[in-house]
DNA sequence: TTGTACGCGTTATCAC
DNA sequence: GTGATAACGCGTACAA
């Protein structure tokens, strides 16, 4: 292992300058600069981050905690996380909080001892433990997920976002529209999502059809199901979630009913699941990967104060359309 | 920051004896050991991992790198890997190599200087000058990639695997059997699957079929075309990824082919994908999650050497079934 | 069990 | 302005 003062012996300067053109501070001659750089060089000379992050108090570390690594918003998330981490020069640390939170606390201990750079929350909120367990020196962020603590976070309107969506499932002329709603313990992304569509439901004067899922694909048929009971004559599907819209494209299909043409299905995120489904899933988009960048830039930047609202957009694909108004006949013309 | 000097005090004891019962090390009474454990926590101390790595040159980091951090498979086996390390008291550092490996030097420079315990390629293959960079400290280890090199390495027979799973198809009746092959590039897993397909097909006597895709999504239905210009009449399309198959159901059906009816689809990996079709995939599953726990468990087992190869399944769900046999009409009764 | 030198980069202090 | 010296950060390991 070759050492700082090996490299100031080899330059013939001291350890102190060596440190002084590595980090490219001032106090130097351009002489000493290009011999210090010689030596770096030919002897592979690499800074220890141990011994650095000892002295300084600081590694180039960001730590990133999803509830579930392998699940494909966390996923796009991360790749933009990545992605910019590596641009600046930091290294990411990667840990599953599970879906209840479980691991947080230890994997905060860990970053902190690790002095962490900065620590990104996916589909999490920042509590006072955790800002507590963290300390005042390492930043934190949640992405994906609508905190409205004020705490810093990259996020979309989900609230807007579930109204737009619906609004734009009315104009395309549906009445009875299901909500496919998220699980009501995670507060957080599923009830402005349920909002949104309740009042866009309410300003267009149809009464809400809403049944609850996980966002996960197995509770898209269940929940499909719960919401055809309640009314057999939807024409249109809204899913928090692409994983539960694709589960009801799937079922409903199973049951007989073409998409869209019998019923129109939406979905919530745009990931890879959207476009694995047949016919691909109309969805509102969620600029992930873009997120995952904001949020490191935010993190650096030390000026992480506060919400940021990223736009969400709708992406019409194959699985919306028009209602064929064979239940509701002209009652509008 | 409360450092191992303060408990010393606190505990009156010396720090050398304060690290040896925080370690677990022998060499202390008990009074001394109850005595230092409560200066521990009522001083909330915690151990400096900068410091302790420093004299150590080793830290409880393991470096995860995936050619793409996004992908099901990928995903799969780092949630696996999350797992065994959180459990081994280890933090996990994730990078993205790249398709063409591009990023890959950079990650495992940075692993080196953060002196990580041990690295896990994702399916990626351990070169000479991987091996050089990381120096002789760090062990490495692939996983879910067909290395024949003899280095440390988690994976599944590719080849026979392949070979089952193209017997499978047989074995229902089909005879006219299409690959959908990934790419030839990228020679360590696309090979032995073609390879596995190919000894299969010789030794029932039929012609092979074979296009090529990239593994990804949109690769699949440009190769299904491909097959089909080759021969029309198959009855059953081996995809070596679920991605590819997935495009291949929804290609056939958008075609008013039915699966399995007409043909039937067998995908590759078991990645969720393969549950998100309709019908659902039958595919060749590999344990991924559980891959990456062993790949965690060899690499600190310091007793990795030499390939393990675990064993894989063929997982029968809705997308495959007999043959109609229109085409070859009891040619074998 | 304890004292203490050590690992290595950084930075404050000092000399030229 | 240039550069050197040395103390420092904190846990560990070896000699005592």
């Amino acid at each position: 292992m070759v050492t700082i003062r090996d490299v100031a012996k080899h330059a013939g300067v001291s350890p102190a300058t060596v440190s002084r053109v590595v980090n490219g501070l001032v106090g130097y001659s351009e002489e000493t600069r290009r011999r210090v750089e010689e030596a770096v060089t030919s002897l592979n000379y690499e800074t220890d981050f141990m011994a650095r992050g000892l002295k300084t108090r600081q590694t180039s570390v960001i730590g990133l905690l999803a509830p579930m690594v392998s699940d494909a918003l966390a996923s796009e998330v991360m790749r933009g996380v990545e992605e910019a981490a590596r641009e600046q020069g930091y290294a990411v640390m990667l840990g599953r909080t599970g879906l209840q939170s479980i691991f947080i606390d230890g994997y905060l201990r860990t970053l902190r001892t690790y002095r962490a750079a900065g620590v990104i929350l996916i589909s999490a909120v920042i509590t006072q433990e955790t800002r507590q367990i963290l300390g005042p020196n390492i930043p934190i962020i949640s992405v994906a997920i609508s905190d409205r603590s004020g705490s810093p976070s990259v996020s979309i309107d989900d609230e807007r976002a579930a109204y737009d969506a619906t609004r734009y499932l009315l104009s395309l002329g549906h009445r009875r529209i299901g909500l496919l709603a998220g699980d009501p313990a995670s507060v957080f992304v599923a009830h402005p999502r349920q909002r949104g569509y309740e009042r866009a439901m309410a300003e267009a004067g149809h009464p809400p059809v809403v049944a609850h899922g996980t966002f996960f694909y197995d509770s898209g048929a269940p929940g499909l199901d719960e919401l055809l009971r309640q009314d057999p004559d939807l024409t249109a599907i809204f899913a928090v979630s692409d994983e539960m819209a694709a589960a009801a494209v799937n079922e409903l299909q199973e049951r007989g009913r073409r998409v869209p043409d019998d019923v129109s299905v939406l979905g919530f995120d745009n990931t890879s699941t959207a476009q694995h489904v047949h016919p691909p899933l109309s969805t509102v988009a969620q600029p992930l990967e873009e997120m995952g960048r904001a949020a490191v830039r935010k993190l650096l930047r030390a000026r992480n104060l506060g919400p940021r609202i990223v736009p969400h957009s709708i992406i019409a694909r194959g699985s919306t359309g028009p209602p064929k108004n064979q239940h509701q006949p002209s009652q509008e013309l």
